[in-house]
DNA sequence: ACTATTATAGACATTAAAGATCCATAATAG
DNA sequence: CTATTATGGATCTTTAATGTCTATAATAGT
């Protein structure tokens, strides 16, 4: 299991629409080129951050992207969404087998039984919880916080020399 | 992204290997029709199992498969980290493009720049964050835990009556 | 209004990974 | 020695990710 590469390339586009001025326009050459992608693969990638409202497009001479919103209103967590889909990362394909009958006590009534549906598996109920643990995290962190890193890494450097 | 169903598969396996008596070997058979999955495919993951040293097998006559060490030491990473691999979730694919130089200084020595490896991008520094969110919940969580949980729900629904 | 530029959307091709099956082999209990 | 059970290799199918191409629509500048 891993992030698609799609994934990678939309957080290094945001990162590069961030570095621009504001109302500024970024085209897709410019981008790609940046990136090392080619232009068709990372246009497609382009439309769904603006469908989801992350980014804005204009067409046209000095057209190209821009960030729709403050950088520091855009979390990791909703650029995965987009690229990823909001399935969950785990789900039960088990729910109906004998498996999740021993989990259950054995003397029940049968209705008690059909009660305990997909959601109840105790799995992926541990799976859920880790998942959220990790969606926490990314919601903490923006498209700014990574910018604002950079900057503080910048001065490091320049205390060395 | 989303988990394999092998990881779902080897964890109800567990779970049901979790329930059986100690030094009682389960065959193929038997987990596989628990689960509803074919015997030829869960071999190949159980088998998987056994070179991590998750589980124990012995062929022959009254044969199968046991925990290899008691359940409150088998944790959700370990099974997850059999199935899936170890590689990272998120790997930078862009190191060596222009992306990277615009989040060092601008006016910086090229070999300062040329120290800036894969590891040092910042988005993938955010994203291991992330996943070791998600790892730390996992070591917390184990095959017994899960075990013990569904005794409890037992004694809730009990109560209910 | 015309033109060059730029994003969009759909169709399509390629590649890689997951999911699944089959068979020959090896190990074990009785 | 035999029936049973796991193992490993080869192979096939299906699905999802990756990538390309082309026709269309929208926009700015002239």
């Amino acid at each position: 299991m891993q992030f698609s590469k799609s994934t990678d390339y939309a957080l290094h586009a945001l990162i590069h629409l961030g570095l621009s001025e504001r109302s500024h326009h970024v085209g897709i050459k410019e981008l790609s080129g940046s990136l090392g992608v080619s232009e068709s693969y990372l246009s497609k990638i382009m439309s769904k951050l603006r469908q989801d409202g992350i980014v804005r497009a204009v067409p046209g001479v000095n057209g190209g992207y821009e960030l729709a919103r403050p950088a520091e209103q855009i979390s990791f967590l909703d650029v995965i969404q987009v690229i990823e889909g909001r399935q969950q990362l785990f789900e039960c394909s088990n729910s109906s087998s004998q498996q999740h009958q021993l989990l259950v006590e054995q003397g029940s009534a049968p209705d008690e039984q059909r009660n305990l549906a997909r959601k109840d598996c105790l799995i992926e109920k541990v799976m859920l919880g880790a998942e959220q643990q990790m969606h926490q995290y990314m919601r903490e962190h923006t498209i700014q916080s990574v910018l604002d890193e950079a900057v503080e890494r910048r001065s490091h450097e320049a205390n060395k020399k």
